[in-house]
DNA sequence: CAGTGGTCGTTAGCATTGCTAAGTAGTTAG
DNA sequence: CTAACTACTTAGCAATGCTAACGACCACTG
């Protein structure tokens, strides 16, 4: 089998792996009427202390409009505050306000319960195995 | 660290590169105006000949309406067709018309086109490492 | 100092995915 | 024969995510 099979093969087995575990974990969702993706955005944003939409959007991996959406989301709650950029006018700074880190503390957690249950019945080996594809898939979809 | 805690990191940076991971093979998409959602279903089909839409909606981890409405866009198209249980009324069963087999051995592949390139350029041990995850995963997933 | 082109964010509109609740039809058990 | 259960669908909702188009703003150029 060449590398290019190899690589085929693999690439229909990770996809198809991904997209049921994507659906349970979407699943175990009703935390606290947060989504994943708000959730997830919320996270970015507390890592980075502050972004630009455009920013947020590149880090999440999806369109501009739709990032605008999930903020609006997350400002209806006031979880996030937006602010106009100090020197250029057509940029907005977007950052996490005390109840939504105080919200993303609470909930992060949570979150990944379900997941978190099921890996923790794992062998030990298979754990190890999973921690470096995360990192090496980590790499794949940033790339 | 306990395992406990362990686990927790592992689900959360897992949950991370899936999503991401999935919002990009979900961005690489048109194909044949095929949705990844009706490949998969076409994939089932085809490997288990045919199904029942509840049988059909387990395999693929969703609730059978959201079935109906997937099936309903394939049988639009021509790619599957909806039978009569022989002796139960009440089931439907489901398969894939030869159109459907064409379709799906023609974008089987491009489907995971994207992802497969990147897969190429990685490491053997990396793809090796995703082999083995890929199969946790699934086992993952399906419990 | 206008004008031109580019960037940023948003709005509008669309399709898909996926859910729950409820309804219909058929089956099975008492 | 009725009651209860099962299978599938319909209806309605919310979230995700896209493209196209628009208004505001910046930066550069003549």
């Amino acid at each position: 089998m060449t590398e290019r099979g190899t690589a085929e093969q693999l690439a229909t087995q990770l996809r198809d792996a991904i997209t049921r575990l994507n659906r349970r974990v979407r699943q175990a969702r009703p935390v606290g009427d947060l989504t994943i993706a708000q959730l997830s955005a919320l996270t970015s944003l507390e890592l980075a202390g502050a972004l630009s939409p455009r920013e947020l959007a590149d880090v999440e991996r999806v369109q501009p409009p739709t990032m605008t959406k999930i903020v609006g989301k997350l400002a209806e709650r006031g979880l996030v505050r937006r602010t106009p950029h100090p020197t250029d006018g057509r940029q907005v700074v977007i950052a996490a306000t005390e109840e939504g880190r105080a919200v993303h503390a609470q909930f992060a957690r949570a979150r990944d319960e379900w997941l978190a249950r099921r890996l923790a019945g794992l062998p030990p080996a298979d754990r190890e195995t999973l921690r470096r594809a995360a990192e090496i898939l980590q790499q794949v979809a940033r790339a």
